[in-house]
RNA sequence: GGCCCGUUGGUGAAGUGGCUUAACACACAUGCCUUUCACGCAUGCAUUCAUGGGUUCAAAUCCCGUACGGGUCACCA
């Protein structure tokens, strides 16, 4: 029995004209660079994968390249109802705009498809039967439990695990063996027919990790599961190949089976692509660096970034610093640069696991807040709100002016104020400029220094009948607070308190401090001469009318 | 256990033989400014690059050993 009709035994629902695909995906014509994210469809994305999918797509539009979505659904235990979806929402939502591939549930676009596994099946097989022609690949009829006892045993004589050499059993069948094998109806998979030596050393480049070196793959992996689908491996090889993936981006719990692929790759006469591989996202728990677990940890779902209200722009650029540590710098160089401007380079990525620092994104987030506008802030918020605070959102959309003017207390300056690290922390700020919050929330007032509420009450309707006029100027304002704080024995001089607190009650900022309190119930708020002004008259009076 | 990789401050990191008395950023601390807070400004925060040895006039940077951490060893990706 030749290989030839080995094959059509074997493998019969395809031809092995492996040609017919070379002809049909032809190599690209771009000069960039091609990447691909190449999930399961689990339904969402992580931040690992974010972070590849990020670097993916910044290195394609960086060479004028292209980005494309490939799903990899050969598991089916795997599945998940609606995970395709779910994955390219994610990728939506941060603006990873792919060029090509699937891009909805339904649908795919590109010359280079179908670009979902499970519609690549005669694909695959087509290059499977060649290679059982080739006589580089063949049946195997062992049981799981079969290959479990060589484990065992190579466990006890403390040898490599795994099916190679003389423990690849099925090897040394002979095609009439085999024919008769099928025959009578044993099941079978189809293993790669490895000719790598142990002994040999090879030597890989890696775009972030540099040069690899390995023994020679020897093991005979199996590149067709029982179900007829493709092994990740033989997936990789035959997708990336007729996909014209240029490069490899994937995280570098893959950089083991390197040298099975680059054996593929070879074997199968097809050029590798260049590999970087990502070193994960970890997190510190009990003093011990570990994997950010999607499973663990809140935030390592793209969605925590949603509900909270980080903008994604935030988390792009925090994306960017974990990607290239030398962006932080270039940024900060260029605080109105776009993330577009600066061009990432694979040597910049760190071969070693950064630590996932929520702080510093907060940080990122906090000062990138600051510099929007205040028309930003109110849309952005606006459409936050909509989702996660109703009522919220009712009340912004009734007072838009209003709520602009709130937005824009200390922003249009050089150095804007940072206290917004992300929307949903904004109402917790200034929930007291809106009187639907003032008047229904209970208050508690912070008074400081000066906490005798008669001397309180004192103050204030004397600073609301003599000096409150929310025409006057800033200095004007201040002033008046200075000659209040004169009236009741505090000092307005700081210096002059400085050098002798003791003849005085306090000084202007007690003052200032109670007014504040009165009007918002917090010590700490943003510029009070603002807050007064934007209150307006009325509600000043009513505020401090209500202090008991 | 085998095979790979890594280890610079509380954190992210720059650094690839002399320019390093180790950049920058976050965090933290103190002080100044100030009507509060924030901002801003100033200062402090690794005598040392996991550790032991070696090469060299010279090492965080090169070599070897050790420790620790990570990955992988499926008909999962």
């Amino acid at each position: 029995m030749t290989n030839k009709e080995l094959a059509d035994l074997l493998i019969p629902d395809v031809d092995s004209n492996i040609d017919y695909y070379e002809k049909l995906y032809k190599p690209r014509n771009v000069e960039g660079i091609v990447t691909r994210f190449a999930p399961s469809p689990t339904g969402f994305v992580h931040m690992g994968s974010l972070l590849a999918s990020f670097i993916e797509n910044k290195a394609a539009k960086d060479t004028n390249g292209v980005f494309y979505l490939r799903i990899e659904d050969t598991d089916q235990k795997r599945e998940v109802e609606n995970g395709v979806q779910g994955i390219i929402d994610d990728l939506n939502y941060f603006n990873i705009d792919i060029d090509e591939g699937v891009v909805s549930e339904t649908e795919e676009k590109g010359e280079y498809g179908p670009y979902t596994q499970s519609k690549r099946k005669n694909i695959y097989r087509t290059y499977a039967k060649h290679l059982i022609e080739e006589g580089l690949a063949y049946p195997c009829f062992c049981s799981p439990e079969e290959i479990e006892e060589t484990r065992m045993i190579q466990e006890k004589r403390k040898v490599r695990i795994g099916y190679y050499g003389r423990f690849a059993k099925c090897r040394r069948l002979t095609n009439d063996e085999i024919k008769e094998m099928v025959e009578a109806g044993k099941p079978y998979i189809i293993r790669f027919k490895s000719h790598g030596d142990y002994d040999t050393k090879i030597k890989i480049n890696d775009l972030v990790k540099g040069t690899l070196e390995f023994p020679e793959n020897d093991m005979d992996i199996v590149i067709i599961k029982s179900d007829g689908l493709p092994t990740y491996h033989f997936a990789h090889a035959i997708d990336d190949h007729l996909m014209r993936t240029t490069h490899v981006i994937r995280g570098d719990e893959w950089v083991s089976s390197l040298p099975l692929h680059v054996q593929l790759f070879e074997t199968l006469g097809f050029e590798p692509p260049k590999y970087a591989h990502l070193s994960p996202i970890m997190k510190e728990e009990d003093g011990k660096k570990r994997k950010l677990s999607k499973r663990k940890d809140p935030e390592a779902a793209v969605s925590y970034y949603n509900e909270l209200g980080i903008p994604i722009e935030a988390v792009k650029l925090y994306l960017m610093t974990v990607a290239n540590s030398n962006f932080e710098e270039w940024y900060l160089k260029n605080p109105d640069g776009k993330l577009e401007d600066f061009k990432f380079d694979f040597k910049k990525i760190s071969s070693s696991g950064a630590l996932f620092d929520v702080e510093k994104l907060f940080n990122i987030s906090k000062n990138y807040i600051s510099r929007l506008s205040k028309d930003e802030v109110y849309d952005s918020l606006v459409k936050w709100t909509a989702t996660f605070d109703k009522e919220f959102n009712e009340i912004l959309l009734n007072n838009e002016e209003y709520a602009k003017r709130v937005f824009n207390i200390e922003r249009e300056q050089a150095k804007p104020r940072k206290d917004y690290v992300y929307y949903s922390d904004i109402k917790n700020q200034i929930w007291y400029m809106f009187e639907e919050y003032f008047t229904k929330f209970e208050k508690n007032y912070e008074w400081q220094k000066i906490t005798d509420i008669t001397e309180i009450k004192n103050i204030l309707t004397t600073y609301v009948d003599e000096y409150l006029d929310v025409n006057d100027d800033k200095d004007t304002w201040f002033n008046k607070v200075k000659q209040l704080a004169d009236k009741f024995g505090y000092a307005s001089d700081m210096k002059a308190y400085k050098e002798n607190p003791d003849a005085y009650k306090g000084n202007v900022s007690d003052i200032a401090t109670i007014i504040r309190v009165a009007l918002t119930t917090k010590s700490q708020t943003p510029d009070l001469y603002e807050i007064i002004n934007i209150l307006g008259i009325d509600r000043v009076k009513t505020r401090i009318n209500i202090i008991k």
